[in-house]
DNA sequence: TTTAATT
């Protein structure tokens, strides 16, 4: 490997020029900050130009380290700082780091010398060595959705280059080569992006897609993340009725994200739970502040293309009308005694002994509830959660009958795996639920994705369309409605 | 039809 490395270096070596006499020592421990002491003065503190250029570099692989990386990117000058980028629960190498050097000049050279001109040892794509996306400025890269899947980077790049210096474009592809049918494109200045997409988004059809071009700003990464969130919720079977409500108090949903991150996250280090919820942990760690900087909680992602701005996508959020609103939830977090952080958390869903509490008539509590019950149905994903936090005694089976008129609820777009427990356990939060059904194939037992709800009252029923309808689970969005009066008054 | 990775 290292000899590998040495052949890397010792071909970009025409490349230096500058900086020669800055090498560091050769018995460098890894500490890269200070490596650049001038021989003659060993007390120097480090210094850098004042617009030294912060570099991300990418596709390095897992097994080198920063004195690994070292001796490679000394070529082209002083190093002022070099850390490869690590997970912060696992401390696993992510294959990547952030580079600067003292001058500015020297992070140009490695750039030009470096970036994808060749792929370490184990690698399938070649280095990346560019500025770092905390040194841009301003959003300019684009989105290009609905693209033909036989356009090339040269094809996107001669339909973007009238609006502005291309700086990089690339084509989304698979594994397997194939374009995804949607690239990146990133201009040089948010103007630039800005004119492409007043100009190309919607403005023809490729041939082979379903919908008129797409262009609009890509992702930011609070938005992947969100995405990267939901999509896991799907993954792990999560549902979560509360996001609807953490929608409109944002502050509190965001102190309850953080305290079970926190939880998640000590339990994590105390080795009870499994490498997925440490992710998880990681993951509500970050929504949880990226809900404080006024990201929507409560759709995790708009999944309708185009370039409706985020939080009015359609199917309209649902908020949670009067009943709960008013009666259930102030939107206060409950910290009356004193001690709000302790408190808080035991009273969503985490206490130890949640059948013995007597307050269990707030909708917070019981929606929190529902998840740790669904989540003890799913030993795979949550089997150590369940251990660490003891579930609430399950529930007693109600006798199936039907509510009164406007009472009752048809659900369709149900996740595979819910039965009439899960049913039941998800609409508690919105009243007293009478009876749930989920309807089975007779053949094979499997679930027809539908089911029926039953509320004792009208307004428990209304209030569960409000909140559920248009809830997105994995891919799909629940549909909530009345059930049809027709339909015989007949018991399930 | 949202990226492998951005402290």
């Amino acid at each position: 490997m290292y000899i590998k490395m040495a052949t890397l270096a010792n071909g970009q070596a025409d490349n230096t020029s500058l900086s020669n006499n800055s090498h560091g020592s050769p018995g460098s421990n890894g500490h890269m900050n200070g490596l650049n002491h001038s021989p003659g003065n060993p007390s120097t503190i480090p210094m850098k130009d004042h617009d030294a250029i912060k570099l991300f570099i990418g596709q390095i692989p897992r097994n080198l380290d920063e004195k690994d990386l070292k001796p490679l990117f000394e070529e082209f000058g002083k190093i002022y700082e070099l850390t490869v980028l690590k997970d912060r629960f696992t401390g696993m190498h992510k294959g990547c780091a952030f580079l600067t050097y003292c001058e500015r000049e020297s992070a140009l050279k490695a750039q030009s010398a470096l970036h994808e001109q060749k792929t370490l040892p184990g690698m399938n794509r070649p280095i990346q060595v560019k500025p770092a996306d905390s040194e841009s400025r301003g959003d300019r890269k684009l989105f290009v959705g609905m693209l033909n899947k036989q356009q090339s980077e040269d094809d996107v790049r001669r339909l973007f280059e009238a609006f502005g210096n291309i700086e990089e474009c690339t084509i989304l592809r698979g594994p397997d080569g194939n374009s995804k049918g949607c690239a990146f494109v990133k201009y040089s200045s948010h103007a630039e992006a800005q004119a492409a997409i007043n100009a190309l988004h919607g403005s023809q059809t490729m041939p082979g897609a379903s919908s008129s071009l797409v262009v609009k700003f890509a992702d930011t990464d609070k938005e992947r993340t969100m995405r990267r969130m939901q999509q896991m919720a799907g993954q792990m079977g999560m549902f979560n009725p509360m996001a609807i409500q953490f929608g409109a108090y944002g502050a509190y949903a965001q102190a309850l994200m953080q305290q079970q991150a926190a939880i998640m996250a000590s339990v994590a280090q105390g080795g009870y739970l499994n490498p997925m919820a440490a992710f998880a942990a990681a993951q509500m760690q970050q929504m949880a502040a990226l809900n404080m900087n006024g990201l929507a909680a409560a759709p995790m992602t708009p999944t309708s293309g185009g370039s409706t701005p985020p939080g009015i996508t359609a199917p309209a959020v649902p908020s949670i009308p009067s009943p709960i609103g008013v009666n259930g939830f102030t939107g206060l977090p409950p910290q009356a005694n004193g001690q709000p952080a302790a408190e808080a958390v035991f009273a969503n869903g985490i206490h130890p002994y949640p059948a013995q509490s007597p307050t269990a008539a707030d909708p917070l509590q019981q929606a929190y509830a529902g998840v740790q019950q669904y989540a003890a149905a799913y030993p795979a994903a949550y089997g150590q959660i369940s251990q660490a936090f003891p579930q609430p005694p399950p529930m007693i089976p109600q006798q199936q009958r039907e509510g009164p008129e406007g009472c009752n609820l048809f659900i369709y777009h149900l996740p595979q795996e819910f039965g009439d427990a899960e049913l039941m356990q998800m609409f508690l939060p919105f009243g007293n639920v009478i009876s749930s059904k989920v309807f089975v194939d007779r053949a094979t037992n499997q679930s027809k994705c539908f089911g029926f709800v039953s509320f004792d009252n009208p307004a428990s029923a209304q209030t569960a369309i409000q909140a559920m309808n248009g809830f997105q689970i994995g891919m799909k969005r629940l549909k909530v409605q009345l059930k049809r009066p027709k339909d015989a008054n007949r018991p399930y």
